[in-house]
DNA sequence: GTCTATAGCCTGATAGAC
DNA sequence: GTCTATCAGGCTATAGAC
């Protein structure tokens, strides 16, 4: 230790890729300028270049690199050995704490869903939803097998992720005097999409 | 008749407005310019600087004209004198037409909830969500009193909205072969989400 | 690996003729 | 109400010194 000078080390390139992903998940796309990175960094933009080839090449790395430090948490959730909905349980509580914990994920995700091309749909789609989804679906299926397990996916993802999205929405659409305070606790948002849920499932076990 | 020379009246702002939604809805507001929305009229950019005085004033009547021209229909369905499970899917049924109808509509209220700042989520809840909210508030206490109607209003709008969201992802989820091609049909999200949602409600009808 | 300097283009916005 | 011409500044990306 104390070999190195202060802060930092070879690592410029991965400071680089998480002030992006922070500028990103903000603007998008083109809302930020190389320039605008290079600045969060303390670096000039022709440095930043040494690092990227050009700017959509910065984007995609920022994004992979987004997408691949959830990568591991979302699926553990799903392959433990409880029974289905207590599996289902821990993937929608897991997923909600997700989404609280890392804003810039959920919102990098929104615009992706937005703007994104085919390669950068297939990046989302192979890093954070194609193994969780698939499990979903295998879930879905056990658990209510008289619905369209794909559909029940997609709602199951939708109702929690929902809920983040139109969190800026909701001082505008209450009555504030009726509407308390709420600061959106991901735990609340996990029980009640839960609480949906186990109704959707109970009814078919005693029609 | 045929006064007029071709085509044009004196509605040049409003087709400005109209191009403008297209663009901003494909792009976001950062990635059109000026230039972009006037050619796609078929203008000068000064010439379009003469029915709005900047950017942000165009963005903000574009997004208004969108708005309003949604919402009629969306209100209706919910103050028939139908019972409150009817009136739910007349809601849900009508909802789904018309994030189906209208892309460039629902496209713009995700760009709103990513970036939208106050002014703009203010016109965003008054042209299209606060009354449609309230209504489903009041619905979901009739139908589940034992449930945050708020949370439950939010989630019904989510259902319905998700499906569409996660379009562009759909092909790079399943398996080809194992997923039909679906055309995604409006009746069809409807149809699942009040399967869903009819579920939720019986389940304390008959516990 | 970082800098300054700069090329070449695009941006929002304006001036003034018609 | 529309145009051409233009301004001042920002943009991506590169060149070349250190």
């Amino acid at each position: 230790m104390a070999l190195r000078p202060a802060a930092p080390r070879g690592d410029t390139r991965q400071q680089i890729q998480q002030h992006a992903i922070t500028l990103f998940a903000r603007a998008g796309y083109a809302g930020v300028s190389v320039r605008d990175v290079a600045a969060e960094v303390g670096i000039s933009a022709a440095a930043l270049y040494h690092h990227f080839p050009d700017k959509q090449a910065l984007y995609l790395a920022a994004m992979e690199h987004a997408f691949a430090r959830n990568e591991s948490g979302i699926l553990a959730a799903l392959e433990s050995e409880l029974s289905p909905l207590e599996r289902l349980n821990c993937f929608v509580t897991g997923f909600a704490a997700l989404a609280a914990r890392d804003e810039e994920f959920r919102k990098l995700m929104q615009r992706e869903l937005l703007d994104g091309d085919e390669t950068r749909l297939e990046l989302l789609a192979g890093h954070v939803f194609r193994q969780p989804h698939a499990a979903i679906v295998a879930l879905a299926r056990e658990l209510a097998p008289d619905l369209d397990p794909y559909m029940l996916a997609d709602s199951v993802i939708g109702l929690v992720l929902f809920s983040f999205q139109t969190a800026p929405l909701r001082r505008h659409l209450a009555g504030r005097a009726e509407r308390p305070e709420r600061p959106e606790r991901p735990e609340d948002i996990a029980r009640h999409v839960m609480t949906l849920l186990a109704r959707v499932f109970a009814h078919q076990d005693s029609p």
